[in-house]
DNA sequence: GTGAAAGCGCTAACAG
DNA sequence: CTGTTAGCGCTTTCAC
């Protein structure tokens, strides 16, 4: 592959002034110019980015961290980060941190290799040891946490209110009659999922019922998860069903579909996410929407401006949202 | 950011044998390397990709060229694709060629100039520029073209037999009885698209049924590309239709469903692809599975072993798939 | 076993 | 306007 000698060679110029060219400078001479660009078109010549990056100490890279697998719970968000990222002319990593984020250190220490100028951060699970490691190289690379709430660390946030959404639709519930109103709730260790676990709690406060243990089930991020929770929940008799995600409210649905469970005379369910697969269940999921492309988007835009700003205060930046009401509720 | 300098002066040791010990030499004192390794602790060492790479020649990252926008269709393929090159130590970069391909060439200059190691080239669309540079490039980056038929370029190919298994979906519908077997194919310029065309006409073929112009209709791969041309179908009164993915033949249900038209009973449908969405359809759809995830780690598997015999021959790896008779086909 | 020196491809002063 | 020079952080001979 070619190099910039090679092009300053064949146009009888020096490096520098091709490298000028490259960066734009217009202090060239149109001659000159068009020679030179004969000569890159004459060898096929591309800048090599690692060299370029060297320099100028930039890669016009981030990185995205996702918790679990690639799902269709994720892919909005991404569809979101990706096409923000590129429009701003960044390329984006992204990396899985696997079943129980095994492979989250192994990922945030060839992401810093790499030098990416800018992290997202988007894995509801607490890993304290992450979190203090991203913390500490945030002076050199921008990180934005998306979601997961944060206790005390000095970093950029990105997140939707999950607390006064899920309060939000337990009020909507309690209003269409329901007393009996059952939750399940992300596998402890899980900010987000505490949070709208209180916002479950708030609800319940503001209209008046009273707790229960027994309706509160906690699962797996998954359709199964969301499949055995709702089994086991059946048992307490509930009127309604709110879940932490769309994924378990779908996998509750489904268990309801095959187990004659009639949604929503029997029971009325809520998701959280708004995903576009609400759109196919039957019935109709209805769910606290949090544009999750929008989530995306935002997160990336928050990435860029602190790259701009690196000594500006971080802070949390709370999206909205709102009830999505469609067939699951009636 | 510390580097390897900063840590050879700590360890009071030079440059070179930190080197010697990032590469895993041997050739080192204990009570030296244990010096180094406690400098590297100290001061949060982290190599610095881009100088290594410079050296070594090597990024070990991939990029993937996806056709339009994420959706639901490809998000198998990329999951194939990303846990299959994580596995390997790469990273992966995924860009949208955009509608109509309009980034196409700046993102493969992209590539280049980042010095990716591979290209998955994955974008039916048949841009014979694209095409032309990829071969022009390849003897520096090992290319892999996903799903597109190549004709005479010398490059690798992965991807499934559309032909026999379309004609097969053809030959099932046909020995249901069906003798009016609409398609509904994507627009002209797709390559895997004709490919699957023309397993449609093997199959009228092989069943004895006349080809007629009318039943068949070429529409954008989207739900709504599909929701059209099945409104057009319909009035040529047709009893099965195959459409060339999934997301089309989605886009059909969704709109029989909408128009009083009783699938299997009025018409039979099949897809292409299988993607986990059939699974949420009502009626479920039957399709032609080519599994995406299996595809996607195959076309990373190939790009690997081209890195490494740069000099093999091209070739083209047809994968198999089959049919999956769920709902839609009675 | 270890280090000095050269160089990967590029950019950025600084002269001319 | 253009070229000379000196690195960016790392690897790699080749001596010691």
């Amino acid at each position: 592959m070619s190099t910039i000698y090679d092009v300053a060679r064949l146009a009888g110029v020096s490096k520098t002034t091709v490298s000028k060219i490259l960066s734009g400078n217009k202090n060239v001479r149109p001659s000159t110019l068009e020679k030179v660009n004969a000569a890159m078109q004459a060898l096929d010549y591309v800048p090599n980015g690692f060299a370029q990056g060297m320099r100028r100490n930039a890669t016009h890279t981030i990185a995205v961290l996702l918790p679990e697998q690639y799902n269709y719970g994720y892919m909005e968000i991404l569809a979101g980060v990706e096409s923000c990222a590129n429009r701003s002319g960044y390329m984006t990593f992204v990396c899985s941190t696997g079943k129980d984020g095994r492979y989250e250190e192994k990922y945030l220490r060839e992401m810093v290799r790499r030098r990416v100028d800018g992290i997202l951060y988007f894995t509801y699970r607490r890993n304290t040891k992450s979190l203090n490691y991203l913390e500490r190289i945030s002076r050199d690379i921008a990180v934005v946490v998306m979601d997961n709430v944060l206790k005390g660390e000095r970093l950029d946030c990105v997140r939707v209110d999950g607390q006064a959404l899920t309060k939000q639709a337990v009020c909507c519930l309690a209003d269409k009659g329901c007393r009996r109103i059952a939750y399940i709730r992300g596998l402890h260790g899980y900010d987000a999922t505490a949070e709208r676990f209180r916002g479950y709690l708030d609800g319940l406060d503001a209209r008046g019922l009273a707790f229960d243990v027994r309706l509160v089930e906690a699962a797996e991020f998954t359709m199964e998860g969301g499949a055995q929770a709702a089994c086991r929940l059946m048992r307490q008799k509930p009127d309604a069903l709110i879940a932490a995600t769309d994924m378990l409210a779908l996998g509750a649905l489904d268990w309801f579909g095959k187990n004659g469970v009639n949604v929503p005379r029997d029971v009325r369910v809520i998701g959280f996410d708004d995903i576009p697969l609400c759109l196919w269940s039957r019935p109709r999921l209805s769910t606290i929407s949090q544009n999750q492309r929008m989530l995306g988007e935002t997160a990336v835009k928050r990435l860029l401006a602190r790259m701009s700003s690196p000594e500006e205060e971080p802070f949390t930046l709370l999206l909205g949202g709102g009830l999505v009401l469609r067939e699951t509720t009636g």
